[in-house]
DNA sequence: TCCCACTCTGTGAACGTTCACAGAAAGCCG
DNA sequence: CGGCTTTCTGTGAACGTTCACAGAGTGGGA
């Protein structure tokens, strides 16, 4: 039992090859009889349209790759990326656009998705986490294939467009909030200085604090539980007498929180702890964080509405930044 | 500029498109001669292979589907599902084939993911999360594509081969851990009632609990945050005296752990609470989590070997149950 | 009435592979 | 030397679509 072939939906509705592909799609050359005649037959053979045959002509393959530039060790820790991959995967099922997921660990994985997008088996690349001076994105840049990325990709801010939180005024506002609070010595723990998130949040910090934002105030994580542990141990170490400490992820922040549990700081009483993210973990540490929200799904819709207009053929209209929110509990 | 096809790369080498072909098929009956010149042509054109093509001559897509069975509002809570994709896609990779990545969280999805399968988009289907009675699986099993599940999927166990791991023995070895710390009153919130995990893990709490195992003593989540927390609310109302817990994730043991918070209960003084998965949760809470590790990874490794064996047409040897093992921490 | 525009339809070619087949060349054995 | 097997190669057809083109029918305006 073969399945059935756009020749067999003609045959049965008693038309040619070239009228059913016309209404698979959506030419407005179509008698409203043979139209009918077409759904029927489509309907009764169980037709169903072979997209492999279609996009050997048309060059479009329907579907559109997410890279994860993470290493391998410590990718996922993050929850936002499951809300990002589940509502992109949602946006393009809209469109009908399946999602391919790729890693980019290391150089074979970035290797590989070189040869697939050149292969053409992709229409777009959705980038997620990318760090600056990635030679993949080199090479994605120069195929010119419609790319978009979720937070800006270092150096390539006006070659892929983008949607990400307000990131610099998202860490203003925690770092305000810390200085109405009364707080007086204020460390951070910020991100790798080569994403995004490293930067402008550490930017907004020193934005608030001016001068304040000694070099002892400031120590580098790396986005994980474990670097926001050593992280706040180092500040404890330099800076015994800190009073807050605004931690560029709430992952980190949970890290840093049980280094002051250990050290015996009651928070918030003695030290005051402020995340970034808002997410799952946030509201599963004790005490609770105060955080900061981004839209996380908003920005993910963005991004995917940015890639699908370049699909379309259309300039992307430029990067969409997103307002951030400040969530009190009870870590600060 | 063109991609360069086969042809290019026979004109190129002086051979013909058949041969070429062979050398990319790995087909044993090519001249030395030949073969290098093709692979000489192959790297002076910077020819990349059309799958495209491929797929619809061979009928094969390079690519298999990952359904997320998952409510919308629900998925990917859970942090194993990330380790499951994450492993899943380097072990394709490593056979060169993709993952696509598809939701069927209500019945439009999931008619999206059968639409797909039946039209022959993925050579096989990768199922994460399954619950029992579930219609798009019943036509993905008359369909008779190759197939496999990460847990087993009910009701389904003899004809789709799972990787799993052993949730009953892994519930006996937690009860049994409780009851060896001398408690006496203990209870469990279980997951739901139509997935592996929720009835089998109450199974090993029962096998271990016997005739104790009192109906009060039972109470059933989701596997959310939230149903953890009231399900530790309602085990309090209704035996105020119990002084442990079983909870079958980590996620669920969480909220488990604010409830008894809020309660004023003391962990693991006043109440033991066990978990399951052994996720990254376990570890930022406060106290972490005592819980059972189960080997995701591999299973998902597993889960990849039976189903690549399924596409090469092997028959796939049996479902897969992996040993959990006790990690002690504080909260019991 | 004639011409033109518009609507609708069918057909051949093309997309870039693999596959089956046929046939040439080479080696071996009696 | 003749025939048989093994190795190697080229060719036409096929996979299931879309696309460009040509042509038929219809209606309206000059």
């Amino acid at each position: 039992m073969k399945r059935p072939t756009i020749h067999d939906v003609a045959a049965a509705a008693g038309v040619s090859r070239g009228t059913v592909s016309r209404v698979l799609n959506g030419d407005r050359y179509v008698s409203t009889a043979s139209r009918m005649a077409i759904e029927r037959a489509i309907a009764e053979t169980g037709y169903i349209l072979n997209r492999t045959a279609r996009s050997l002509v048309t060059q479009r393959t329907g579907s559109v790759v997410m890279v994860l530039s993470e290493p391998h060790e410590k990718l996922f820790e993050d929850p936002n990326y499951s809300t990002t991959i589940r509502t992109a995967i949602r946006g393009l099922a809209t469109r009908d656009v399946s999602l391919v997921l790729m890693m980019a660990g290391d150089d074979g994985d970035r290797e590989r998705v070189i040869r697939y997008v050149r292969g053409g088996h992709a229409d777009g690349v959705f980038l997620l986490s990318t760090h600056a001076g990635d030679r993949m994105v080199d090479v994605l840049v120069e195929l010119g294939v419609p790319a978009v990325a979720q937070g800006a990709v270092i150096g390539r801010e006006s070659q892929i467009p983008y949607a990400a939180a307000d990131d610099r005024e998202g860490a203003r506002q925690m770092t305000r909030y810390l200085v109405e609070q009364g707080r007086r010595r204020i460390a951070t723990i910020t991100g790798p200085m080569d994403t995004p998130g490293g930067i402008q949040r550490l930017e907004g910090f020193t934005d608030v604090l001016g001068r304040k934002a000694s070099k002892k105030l400031i120590t580098h994580g790396d986005w994980t539980q474990l670097s926001g542990e050593s992280g706040m141990a180092r500040l404890l170490q330099d800076t015994p007498d800190l009073d807050a400490v605004f931690v560029a992820s709430d992952l980190m922040a949970a890290g840093a929180l049980s280094t002051l549990r250990m050290a015996g700081r009651r928070v918030p009483e003695d030290v005051a702890v402020g995340g970034f993210d808002d997410s799952s973990v946030a509201v599963s540490t004790h005490p609770p964080l105060t955080t900061i929200r981004q839209p996380v799904a908003r920005a993910a819709e963005e991004a995917v509405r940015l890639l699908l207009a370049q699909i379309d053929g259309q300039r992307p209209d430029g990067p969409v930044i997103l307002p951030t929110t400040l969530v009190v509990r009870e870590s600060a």
